[in-house]
DNA sequence: TTAATATGAATGAAAG
DNA sequence: CTTTCATTCATATTAA
């Protein structure tokens, strides 16, 4: 069965590394060449590409595979949330040395336990700089405030490539605002 | 036959017991007491626990086994998504509003013991009615995500091919129904 | 053993 | 920007 005209969809999974197996078409699936270079960006310092930026980058990855702008967009607003995520909140290595007490709380207990009488507030620990070093290194935890390097976009690539550049200027407008 | 060329966490489970008590690595294997308290959480009404009520939880659930926030929080976002679908898929006929989108009647004092910052989506309105049907008395946008109409018009992104144009095309927001 | 299922983890997409 | 939803991937568990 050939699905004429849609066109939207490629079923083959040409090196595809992140889709091991039945590649879904639903939504984007960058390929590794494409998350090497949004990470390397994203390591760069840029955080918020305008609509410029969005639509250079976008052109640049659909060389390496199906890529539209609003990919790009989202790949940035994602990344740049969870970075701060990780390190305001949920960081995985926050309590390594659990405290062990002697006796587990039953379940009873332990509800009420959540009974919270006064605002007693979590002091939240930023971690500016990750002092915990134990024995797994993690490989990104960099963050540079770069503020916006938004204009430079001429050295943002010194990739020859062919003329590709005949995407439309593209009008980054949520509809739904 | 799977080559499983996934270089992102050694398998450590080579026919060892449940990782209950010696896991090595990987990822997080909760035992039946954490699996217990969270399920009976999760029938209380708990759906979307707070970073304060995250390590509230993760804390206490330290007795039983290793933990960490994330696996509570995955473990949230996992049992309500995993919850919605099966009642999507279970329910084919018209009843296309997502009743699980609501708390549960939480009669359990359990579940009033975390409410704490965000009770619900009712902001004033005491317990004093039962919960009702929704978007009555409720002027709060209704989501029209019924059942699977996601990809009906994905025209986030509008393609302006002139240049500048003052006005956004059509604009229809419905950020009022 | 392999196949099927359950579920932790990750992330793209979107709503708020 | 923050949070949540939906889908997918990887692995643990169980069944055959």
């Amino acid at each position: 069965m050939d699905e004429g005209l849609s066109g939207f969809c490629i079923r083959s999974s040409s090196g595809s590394v992140r889709g091991k197996s039945g590649t879904k078409c639903g939504r984007w699936n960058p390929t590794t060449e494409q998350v090497k270079l949004l990470t390397e960006l994203f390591r760069s310092g840029l955080r918020t590409p305008s609509t410029d930026q969005i639509q250079k980058i976008s052109t640049q990855l659909s060389f390496y595979g199906k890529i539209e702008s609003k990919n790009v967009f989202y790949w940035f607003q994602n990344h740049k949330a969870r970075e701060r995520q990780k390190n305001r909140k949920l960081s995985f290595d926050d309590h390594k040395d659990l405290i062990c007490r002697q006796n587990a709380p039953s379940t009873q207990s332990l509800a009420e336990m959540y009974q919270v009488s006064k605002p007693d507030r979590v002091i939240e620990t930023l971690q500016l700089f990750p002092l915990n070093s134990f024995g797994e290194s993690e490989p990104e935890k960099l963050r540079l405030r770069a503020s916006e390097c938004r204009d430079n976009n001429n050295t943002m690539f010194s990739y020859t490539m062919g003329e590709q550049m005949e995407h439309p200027p593209l009008d980054l407008r949520l509809s739904f605002l």
